[in-house]
Parts: C-alpha cells; sequence; structure tokens
DNA sequence: ACACGCATATCGTTGAACAATAGCTATCAG
DNA sequence: CTGATAGCTATTGTTCAACGATATGCGTGT
C-alpha cells in the first residue's frame, strides 16, 4: 500500500487512525468517545476531530446522539439484512456480468489462496479478511468506484458485526471452500453458475450471522 | 414534508442548504466555496462549516484542493458512466425483484402522474423531478436504507451534471412516456419485462446525456 | 420503589489567532 | 516580447479558549 499519513490532511489521518482501532477492537460497539480524550490520543484538537467524526458518521461507523456524544455504532439485525440484501443486489450483478480476463480476476485468486493458507494456520480473523477482500474483488468486477465504496463501507459495518460475535472459526471456516467454488466456476466460464453459487452463499452466510447475532443479542 | 429545520445541528442544516443552492442553480459547478463568504451568507462560523464541507465531500458534490479551497463538483464523463454503471444494476435488480403490492408502487404512481402533468405545462425541469423521484421510487422497491442513500447521493450529483446542460426539454422529455411504460409493466405482473424496459431506457438516456455532455464540456 | 429537581460534565458553536501554502504579481533575464 | 523567478497576499488548515445548551447521574423526598 501507498503512505498517505503525512500527506493527507489531520481529520483524514484522525478518520483514518479510528477505522483502524474498529477493525482491530480498540474501539469496541456501543462504547462512547470522549471528543477530548480521543483528541488528545490522537493529538488533534477537538474541532478537527468533530471532521473526523462526521466523515465516520456518514458511513455509519459511528452513531451521533445530540449533546450526549458519538458513539461507536452497534449494527442491529436490520442493518445486517440491509447489508446482505444489498450484497445480494450488488455483488450477484457484478459477477454475473463480468467480462472475461478482469484484473479483478488476480485478486480474486489471491484473496482465495491467502485465506485457504489462513486457514491452514488456524488464523480464523485472517481467513475473515481475506474472504472479505475476495468478494470486494467481485464488487470490483464491476468498475465503479462508487460501488467500491459503497462496498468498502459495507464490509467496515460488517467487520464491526463480526466483533461483536465470537468464534471466528464457525463464521468463517466453510466460506473457504464456497469461495473457491465460485471461482472456479467464473474462472471456467460460467458466470450465471458463479453467480447462483454466489447467491447460495449469501443466503447460507445471512442466516448464520442472524442465528449468532440474535443469540448473542436479545431483541 | 417535516419540518427538521430547528432540530437539526447548525453544520446539518448548513449542509442542507448548501444542498438546496446546489439543485436551485445558486452554485454552479466549478465555483469556489470560500468558508468566511459563505460562512457569513449561511450564518454559520468557519468550524461549522467546515464539518458540512466534510459531509458533502464524502457524497461527492464538493471537491477538496488542499490549501485551495472546497468547489462544486463538476460532473466528468467518466462520472457519468460510473452513475448509470450504478443504475442499471441498482434499479434493474430491485425492479426485477420487486414483491408486488409494495408501498413504493404508489409512488411510482404520483411520480409518473405528476410528470404528466408538468410536461403539459412545459415545465421541463419539473418533469426532470419527477422522473428522478421516478426512479427513486424503483430503487425503494429494493426496502433497501443503504441503497436509498446511495441512490440519493447519485441523483444530487447527476442534477449537478443536469445544471451544465441546457434544453432541459430534450433531456427529460422522451422519458416520462418510457417511464409510464415502465410502469405499465410492472402493474402487470411483468417484473422481468419492466426490468428489460427501464434498462433500455438507462442506455438510452445515458447515450443522450453523454452526448449531450462531450458536446458541451469538451475532454 | 419511584418520581422529581438539581448539579455537572460534555457537547455544540463561536471567534480569534497563527502557521502553511497556493496563486498572483512584479521584476528581470534572454 | 516571452519566459522564468522571487516575493506578496489572501485563504486554508489547525489550534485554543470561551460560553450557552442539554443529557445524564445523583440525591432528595414521598
Amino acid at each position: 500500500m501507498a503512505e498517505p499519513e503525512d500527506s493527507a490532511s489531520r481529520a483524514d489521518r484522525a478518520a483514518g487512525d479510528i477505522r483502524s482501532l474498529l477493525i482491530s477492537g480498540g474501539l469496541v460497539p456501543g462504547q462512547r468517545l470522549s471528543e477530548t480524550a480521543l483528541g488528545e490520543t490522537l493529538g488533534v484538537s477537538r474541532n478537527t476531530l468533530r471532521e473526523a467524526f462526521r466523515e465516520l458518521t456518514s458511513e455509519r461507523l459511528l452513531t451521533r446522539r445530540p449533546h450526549a456524544g458519538v458513539f461507536v455504532a452497534v449494527p442491529g439485525l436490520s442493518s445486517i439484512i440491509d447489508i446482505y440484501r444489498v450484497r445480494r443486489i450488488v455483488e450477484g450483478q457484478a459477477l454475473g456480468t463480468a467480462s472475461p480476463g478482469h484484473p479483478a480476476g488476480a485478486r480474486m485468486h489471491t484473496a482465495v489462496e491467502s485465506a485457504a493458507d489462513s486457514a491452514a494456520a488456524g488464523d480464523w480473523v485472517a481467513v475473515g479478511t481475506a474472504n472479505m477482500e475476495f468478494h470486494s474483488a467481485i464488487v470490483a468486477l464491476a468498475d465503479s468506484v462508487r460501488l467500491d465504496r459503497l462496498y468498502a463501507n459495507i464490509s467496515a459495518e460488517l467487520r464491526l458485526a463480526f466483533g461483536l460475535l465470537d468464534d471466528p472459526e464457525y463464521l468463517h471456516r466453510p466460506y473457504v471452500e464456497r469461495n473457491t467454488h465460485v471461482l472456479g466456476l467464473y474462472d471456467g466460464g460460467d458466470s450465471a453458475g458463479a453467480a447462483a453459487a454466489l447467491d447460495a452463499y449469501l443466503v447460507h452466510s445471512e442466516r448464520t450471522v442472524l442465528a449468532a447475532y440474535s443469540r448473542r443479542i436479545p431483541r
């Protein structure tokens, strides 16, 4: 990756830092983010931090409660359902109508291999990351920067939700094989079949996540 | 509509004001937005205005050039292409897989009627607005708040692009009939046919806009 | 146990200040 | 006359301090 750590504005860097804390688990869903405290930690002023908050709030990673502060978003069941609805529409179309030989195919391959390696090593959160990269590559087949961005946001939200669940092996293990299967169909030129397999994948994954989710968080 | 003009934060209201100025033509693409001047106009401080800028920049309505200021975005050909790509994917799936009797159907009807009325009155920009509402209702068929928001952003961008073009009659007239046709197919239960007609619609519209666009703005 | 009212810390917003820099302008060499 | 260079200036990027507004917790009383 590039290193935009000093070229970007301070608010942009703060937003990136917060994003990193979110995926690393340094900030957990529901947690309140004090402007002064977090500003001091990140080394930015309150106003600058507020700009970062704006950005992250519009990405649904943070939630703003007026006069009470900003909180790390707690994805609810409705969010999960909505996210999977978007995924089925976007990923399905992207994979089903992709032109053969698209450069994103390479990304899909490396992601699948990386997932297999991590699975062999037993590192299930790395498997989860690789799986997400696989699906991000699928969306990239559509060649749309706007869909890419939408999907990046959705992935971050989903990571937040996964963070609420334990047992990452149960969450990610079944899908490395399914991803391989989808990739095989796509490579074989059967885009429609690949899309159908992907749809089944997503239905299964949504059901699993929803079940684990409602088990953990009532309502 | 509701009246959230005093409940929302000042930055939110400022962002809304700027959005209104963008669609009303009070701000034109390429124009530079001075922080002090615009802040005085909207009655907010520089810091608050900057928060609004963050939000609108993340929606691609404004562009930030470091140390040079924020500018009203100038949608390029690549943006138009990208937007129509998203529209075909999202609208097509939403319409093609919609469950019958969805409440958004009513929105589609009122939008088509409103477009017809405005067309009879010769108010072509109102026709454009009604047409956009029609397509927004189509996206609402998917029942996804995330897709709704994506589409709202895209619509705003598209309005920006349309603002660069003159001759709104040429841009919007052909589509009131096409929308009626699509709606007829959908009402008749032929979702697949409606989706196909819609896709043809979008291909035609994209071609028209791109042609007018490259005629007006070289490169 | 519950409702009510107060206290306080935090948010929301402003204004001023200063460093950094992009873009203009005037100068000057060729 | 053209082009490059150096300096000026207005604007942005960022911080800090201040103050009103309000959500939340605590204590009181019933």
